[in-house]
RNA sequence: CGGGACGUUGCCUAGCGGCUAAGGCGCCAGCUUUGGGAGCUGGAUAUCGGCGGUUCAAAUCCGCCCGUCCCGACCA
């Protein structure tokens, strides 16, 4: 049979759509630009959703739902945010077969129809702060799409908070930025870079929008979250005045931050190999797979010593199953599992259990290792957990290796190198992080955007010190330090 | 939305004015097999992306539209 997977040397976008497609993530729609999230893909986000919602509430934020339909005045109460968003609207003019007296936007994300309830529920700083998420599903009318990365209508998480200070709003705004980074980090295995936008980056309506972006094994970058700092924009716009401490009148401060399905889109991005799908364990529908070897004489013998190892995984709390399928053949299954992500695969045949033994596959180095089979839960939990470090661990050492100083523009104009290479859009392409000092203009931003389609990611949080020298792109005296990439 | 490539069965492809649209994979049934994508036999599956036009005759030529992918602009 010809290769399902297209390699990533070749085309990267393809053996991405590829993996996608042949893992049974996602399918296309028959709305253009909008997706089908198939079981395999939205078994995945549930994993995701359970872990974020969970530090979500532990940080003491409550889940709630607002519509889906929102007045098109609400969105221009804040002039930023409707000039942002107003070029992807969807736009509902009918209803009941008459024409509406006012269109109703789908919403492409819900600070204005939230802020518009705040409005009514807060009068008093004893009403704040109000720590509320939402679950859903947000539509922008995109140009271009790309299953889990950029679609239409997309699912996501939007937290949207209202306190009484700045201060309280600026480290509400941080907190969540962590716990991104965090459960990014120890659950999806993504390393990533926490750090501030630029202005020309920002969201609209943000007084300040922080991120988290991870690196691709093409090196372009991709934004994996963001926590917006609202100021009190939305507050002012939706006139949600509340009394103070000392009897005064004062605007609430704001915060919303996000992350959508595209973070599947990260993972496979990430870890994934020309094989297929690589799944970090803790995401895994199947952490592992027995697969039974045998002729017909022994085909009972072997299941029955299959089922006694899959129990005794099961009661270890390790998500397994059995592929007892007699159409097809053990090296159809290993493929087929491999290109599904499955971690762990276990092998047992007559000689194995003979011997009391089975044989243990990790799918993302594709190591073998004969273990007996009584100790068989124990050493697939801690083969579990070395996965789920070494995919962490060995996306953090790409990161690193692609990651360069930089200090002033030739150096980084030829680390991107020119457009139309022959490498172009494969993963073999030049690029990666580019480290470099930087002054703070916009112009600056454009005119390397303009020549080389690089971009100022974001100004780690973390290295912020020693601010001393020229900005690599115009030579005027050093702001900030910013990270710059080809990004999705 | 601009430039390019491509739409033939579930998937990949052949056919490029003329008979019942051909092959591989997959699928179904049966037999046989099983340690890296097995074999044999039989079987089902196509309004050739859509609409319109040219023609005695259209998958094939022409026009318009739709969709997918790539590049650009825009963006999570």
């Amino acid at each position: 049979m010809a290769e399902k997977i297209t390699s990533r040397a070749v085309d990267y976008s393809q053996w991405y759509i590829d993996i996608v497609l042949n893992a049974k993530l996602a399918d296309y729609s028959p709305v253009k630009g909008c997706m089908v999230v198939r079981p395999r893909g939205y078994a995945i986000w549930e994993r995701i959703q359970a872990e974020y919602d969970r530090r979500f509430k532990e940080t003491g934020h409550q889940n709630a739902y607002f519509p889906l339909l929102i007045p098109m005045s609400f969105l221009k109460k804040e002039a930023e945010h409707v000039e942002g968003f107003a070029p992807e609207l969807a736009v509902v003019t009918h209803g009941g077969g008459e024409e509406l007296e006012e269109p109703l936007v789908i919403r492409p994300t819900s600070e204005t129809i939230i802020w518009s309830k705040y409005k009514d529920w807060i009068q008093s700083w004893r009403d704040l702060p109000l720590l509320y998420n939402q679950w859903c599903s947000v539509l922008r009318w995109e140009k271009r799409t790309r299953l889990f990365l950029r679609t239409a209508e997309f699912l996501w998480q939007e937290g949207h908070t209202a306190h009484e200070t700045e201060k309280d709003a600026v480290e509400e705004t941080m907190r969540m930025l962590d716990v991104y980074r965090e459960v990014a980090e120890r659950h999806l295995c993504l390393p990533v870079i926490a750090g501030r936008k630029s202005d020309a980056e920002k969201f609209a309506g943000a007084v300040a929008t922080y991120c988290i972006e991870a690196m691709m094994q093409d090196r372009k970058a991709l934004q994996a979250g963001t926590s917006h700092f609202l100021g009190q924009n939305f507050g002012k716009a939706f006139e949600v005045q509340f009394q103070t401490r000392d009897g005064g009148l004062d605007y609430a401060w704001a915060t919303s931050w996000g992350l959508s399905t595209r973070l599947i889109g990260a993972i496979i991005m990430t870890h994934s190999d020309d094989k297929g799908l690589v799944l970090p364990p803790s995401l895994a529908q199947e952490q592992a797979v027995i697969v039974p070897i045998y002729k017909t004489d022994t085909k009972s013998a072997v299941l029955d010593y299959a089922a006694r190892m899959e129990a005794s995984l099961k009661d270890a709390g390790i998500r397994v199953v059995t592929d007892t399928d007699d159409t097809s053949s053990p090296g159809w299954k290993f493929a087929e599992w491999e290109m599904r992500g499955v971690p762990v695969r276990i092998e047992a045949g007559p000689r194995d259990m003979e011997a009391g033994k089975a044989v243990l596959v990790r799918r993302d180095t594709g190591e073998k290792t004969v273990i007996a089979a009584s100790e068989a839960a124990v050493r697939v939990r801690e083969l579990l957990d070395a996965i789920q470090k070494n995919l962490y661990e060995r996306a953090k050492a790409f990161r690193l290796a692609n990651t360069r100083d930089v200090s002033d523009y030739e150096e980084m104009k030829a680390f991107y190198g020119k457009a139309g290479e022959e490498n172009e859009g494969t993963a073999t392409a030049r690029g990666g992080f580019a480290r470099a000092l930087w002054c703070g203009s916009r112009e600056c931003e454009a005119k390397l955007k303009a020549e080389t389609k690089v971009t100022l990611r974001c100004m780690p949080l973390d290295d912020q010190d020693h601010i001393e020298g020229k900005c690599a792109l115009c030579g005027s005296p050093a702001k900030f330090r910013a990270i710059f990439a080809r990004n999705y």
